[in-house]
DNA sequence: GGTTGACTTCGAGCGCGCTCGAAGGAGCAT
DNA sequence: ATGCTCCTTCGAGCGCGCTCGAAGTCAACC
């Protein structure tokens, strides 16, 4: 019942030493040990993690997720406000996605212009 | 017929230190200089900041840059080259975007299930 | 002539997000 | 018992992309 931090690191595609560092700031709860004081994870923390890597690969700084972590541990009294970060988070992930839309248009013409011989 | 550093850090949103490290490292070409030795900028220096700065906001690296800048000031019989490397990064572009829209699926599924208090 | 202010070069420093290595402990195989 | 492997903590280091500050030059204005 659990598995060990190699593994999550296999599932997780974050290496084990950033799995330590992640516990270390705080971004995850500290994980259960075995007898040997060896981390043991589960399927909640797995799931936690995956929401995690989403959060980055999206973007979002270390600081806020740090943030949305405490709340979390903090329990359902802090919901409205995980609520609102996430909103934000999701608006900005929009703009970014707006942006690098417009920016892939102008990288298409330019090629374009490669293509037609009209490049400087 | 040209303008300062302080008047091109404006229009580009590049500060004047910036623009004094692109040139350093050769991501501009060394920029014309008034009697005086400053920089003067021209409308040409202009148009390649503005496209530097679309390749850095859709995430090239520097190093990527130069090498683009590089083959750029190495004439035209680069421009196979050149084109090859813009199409390698319109296709990370592409993916970019379609992982941040899978990515923004995922965060609008959190935030309704905290619209409808069925989140852990 | 003196002050102001924008410019110059150069090298050091910073913030972020890891990434790594040293030093040591526990469990298992031979 | 001797390795071997995987884990532990701790703190230092790194790569990227700037960012800043010191020290000096020069032109223009009062």
């Amino acid at each position: 019942m659990g598995i060990t931090i190699q593994e999550a690191s296999r599932t997780s595609g974050l290496s084990a030493h950033t799995l330590r560092y992640y516990e270390r700031i705080g971004l995850i709860h500290p994980v259960d040990r075995s007898v040997s004081g060896h981390r043991v994870y589960t399927g909640p923390d797995l799931d936690w993690l995956v929401f995690l890597t989403r959060l980055r690969s999206t973007g979002m700084p270390i600081a806020d997720m740090c943030r949305y972590a405490e709340l979390r541990r903090q329990g359902p009294e802090t919901s409205a406000e995980r609520r609102r970060i996430l909103a934000a988070h999701r608006e900005r992930v929009r703009e970014r996605i707006a942006r690098l839309t417009e920016d892939l248009g102008v990288l298409d013409m330019k090629i374009e212009m490669y293509d037609t011989r009209e490049h400087t």
